[in-house]
Formats: structure tokens, C-alpha cells, sequence
DNA sequence: CGGTAATGTCTTAGTAGCTAAGGAATCTAG
DNA sequence: CTAGATTCCTTAGCTACTAAGACATTACCG
């Protein structure tokens, strides 16, 4: 009768599949209506993530699992959309830092934004432990899924 | 200082978009290193989902927000690698119906496997309600998320 | 130091998978 | 029975990727 209450291991697994496969199209869709990539909205997000952290063009195409010559695609696209601004870095010439440019949060929120209202409803009706059972959740499963693309090279 | 037992929802919005920008640059891997394109893993995923009930080469469309002539790429190569087999629908001559192979599930656990593995141990870590709340949110995020993909249309 | 190796980004040529548009077969409605 | 929808496939063209290598710069090591 309660059989639902207690989904188990493999069942999460499922519903989590479902979940991410949805969350691709969405990604697609995204950067399709952005005339992006989805690698484009990856490396984004981690500039945006890294905040001042300095971020190099080769730390994208490690972080995205791409070529560097890909990644100077990725910048010339970001960069003509005025999202990020590359930096040369004063202590190796080589480097090519990758900065957002101060617009670029706004303009990410006019993409997601809509998006994340409805994330936001939906984090909305959870209790603050749930909440933190959650974000727990996203960094862990973050970091088995980074160690496990890691260890696969 | 037990400000990180209760995370805002930006925080876990933040922690979920990291999370999901890993895993799909994990699945783009996967479907590298098996010769196969991310909507590939998609189409075949749906299908699997599907389990008996039948699904046409228009519902993968549909699903994957990608064309029908893109759609014949997909089940050409998910058909080659003996992975799904078309059908005809006999109810309708037009259609083509796209079934798992009896080897597949199989298959897409030689993929899968050694990553879901880690996925379950780190479920394992959770108690049963604090899995339910997981698996249920897993379901409603990936509704908002197909939600919000079917009305932007 | 001075020469060689290693590093970091970009360039180039080639490839794969997508879209848009349209074709052929089939179904549906009047 | 016919006109229009629909379903999938085909084609041409485009975009983003890889692999290989060029170029500039830095690190290493005698």
C-alpha cells in the first residue's frame, strides 16, 4: 500500500536518468535559442561559477572534455555575445585568462531565468532539511561524476 | 556556524546547475566512447523507458526536440550497433515503430555499469525517506523541466 | 646562463550530426 | 474518391567538433 514511500536504489537511479535526459533537451534548447553550443553554456557557467578565481581557456577544455582548438571557438562566441572578455595573464604570456564581463549574470538570468523561477517554486515547497538533503545530494553526485570523468582519461 | 546544514535555494540551485553541467558533460563522453552522439543516448534511453509500450521515430523527435531527418540518423545508428530494431506499425504503414533489442539493457550496462555502480553506493548513503525525498524530486524536476520545454514550442 | 623540452593557445583540414526544405507513401475526412 | 494531413526519409548546407601541428612562451637542467 505504501510501496511508492520507499523507492529503492535502482528506482532513483531511474528517476534520476529520466531527470537528466530532460534536463539535456533542455540545455540543447537553451543554446540552440541562443545560437550557442551546450559546450558554450558548460564553459559559461563555470566562468560564472569561479567568480574571481582566475579561469584559463585550457582549464574549459579540461573542465568540458574538449580540444583546446574547440575551446577558442567557445571564446570567440562567448566573447562576440559580450558574456566573458579573455585577459592576457601578466605572469604567462602563454595564458589566455577568461574573465565575465560585469553583464554577463543579467544576461544569463534572461535565459534562465524563467527556468529557475520555476526550480525555485519547486525548491519552494521542500523543509529546510530536505533542502539541505538535496543540495547535499548535488554536490556529491557532482563529485562522483567529475572523479569518475577523471579517472576515465 | 551551522550555516551549511541550511542552504537557501539559490544554494541548491547553484549546486544543482554544477551538478548538471557535470553530468552532461559526462554523458557526452559516454557517448563518445561508444561511437554514438548525446541524442543518441537520449533516443535510446526513452526507448528503454518505454519498456513495451511502443514508441514511433516522431515520439523520439518529439522527445529530443531534434527534426524527424535527424531521427533517421539516430535509429541508423542505434539499429547498426544492435542496440534497437525497426519496426513496422502495421495499425499504420507510415509509422515505424522502434523497439529495444533483447540484448540491450545488457549492453547499455557495459556502458553504464561501473558509473551507476558509484551512483549506488552514494544512494546507499541515504536513509529510505531521505531517498523518497530524492527520487521525488528527481520526478518533479525533470516535469518542470519537460513543462517548461513543451510550452516554449 | 644557453639549449632543449614542455606548455598553452590558436590554426587548419576533415568529419559528424544537426536543420530546413521537400519528396514519397500512407492515412483521414468530406 | 479525392484533397489534405501525417509520418518518415532524403538532400544540401552549416556548425562545432577532433587531430595534428604551428607558434610563442616558459621551465628545466647541464
Amino acid at each position: 500500500m505504501e510501496a511508492e514511500r520507499h523507492p529503492t536504489v535502482p528506482d532513483a537511479i531511474g528517476a534520476m536518468d529520466r531527470m537528466i535526459a530532460t534536463m539535456i533537451v533542455g540545455q540543447q534548447e537553451f543554446a540552440r535559442r541562443f545560437g550557442l553550443s551546450v559546450t558554450d553554456l558548460v564553459c559559461f557557467a563555470y566562468v560564472l561559477e569561479a567568480g574571481n578565481t582566475p579561469v584559463t581557456a585550457g582549464d574549459l577544455a579540461t573542465r568540458a572534455h574538449v580540444t583546446t582548438g574547440a575551446i577558442t571557438g567557445v571564446l570567440n562566441r562567448l566573447e562576440g555575445r559580450g558574456f566573458v572578455a579573455r585577459k592576457p595573464d601578466p605572469a604567462d604570456r602563454r595564458r589566455v585568462l577568461v574573465v565575465a564581463q560585469p553583464t554577463a549574470v543579467e544576461q544569463a538570468m534572461t535565459l534562465y531565468g524563467p527556468f529557475y523561477e520555476r526550480l525555485a517554486e519547486l525548491f519552494g515547497g521542500y523543509t529546510p532539511d530536505e533542502l539541505a538533503v538535496l543540495t547535499d545530494w548535488f554536490t556529491r553526485a557532482g563529485d562522483v561524476a567529475r572523479t569518475f570523468l577523471e579517472e576515465s582519461r
